[in-house]
DNA sequence: GATGCGCTTTAAATGC
DNA sequence: GCATTTAAAGCGCATC
């Protein structure tokens, strides 16, 4: 690689990756207005975060991550 | 609210936070393929990360420095 | 407040801050290597960070969480 | 492990645990005590934590110089 | 090709 | 209640 070229296109590459970033956040901040909005409408807004993880989680990975849970507080005897 | 809950409201705000969410994902996967672009053609891509961020940083302390400016005027102004 | 005491004294209680946010880092550093010790042992360190929080929080406050994402949860059709 | 999980060793572990982070939160109130001080000293708290902010990030910066001219040095090397 | 590790990103908790 | 700070999760890379 020249010298010249590498350090235009290294530019470019730069260029076209924070403008993806600027992007994201816009997303980002989309997302933040709608749970701003459920907040707003008196949904438990941490509730609704944990059920669209779950929802987007592999149905038997979370039982089985609830189950360690269990395992491990019965061992200790922590009632989870 | 309601019904114990609002179902239907609750399904809408869900299905809205996972359509932006998608688009979340696709604006993520535009930058992998740019970095896994700038990778095949010989970047090192964990020092262009490097770079992304540093330029990120030096952004965000300009302002955590303005910031800053604006907080010691306004108490020299209550000062006075 | 004439102006060279302040600056002494200002210049006295960041590096009071700076000492013991290092003394934070040193105690953080060794919560990590309790965790990492476990992880040797073959424990699941995500289910250990859980159960440590969980006997954190107060238990009622727990309890109710859970009810209402299970709640939230019924209200879509998703079975928690 | 020996049976179903090694209840004891985990105890133990998780007793470790709760210890350093009782330590954190003893460093935590010294920390938010300095604050308190130069608080009633009339210092500007907000300002303060701008200030120790910009310094941390001030090093922060520094080391992520430091290793990205250490990866370019690695890239250079090897090219030759 | 799986496992582990470090770094980035996301979620939760705290303090004003 | 909002902004900041801190903790947890997820992701990507490198290694075996």
């Amino acid at each position: 690689m020249s010298d010249i070229v590498a350090a235009d296109r290294l530019k470019t590459l730069i260029e076209r990756i924070e403008r993806v970033e600027e992007e994201m956040d816009g997303v980002k901040e989309d997302r933040k207005e709608i749970y701003s909005e459920a907040k707003g409408e008196g949904f438990d807004t941490k509730a609704l975060r944990k059920l669209v993880k779950i929802r987007k989680m592999d149905r038997a990975k979370y039982q089985e991550e609830q189950a360690i849970l269990e395992l491990y507080g019965q061992a200790i005897g922590e009632n989870i």
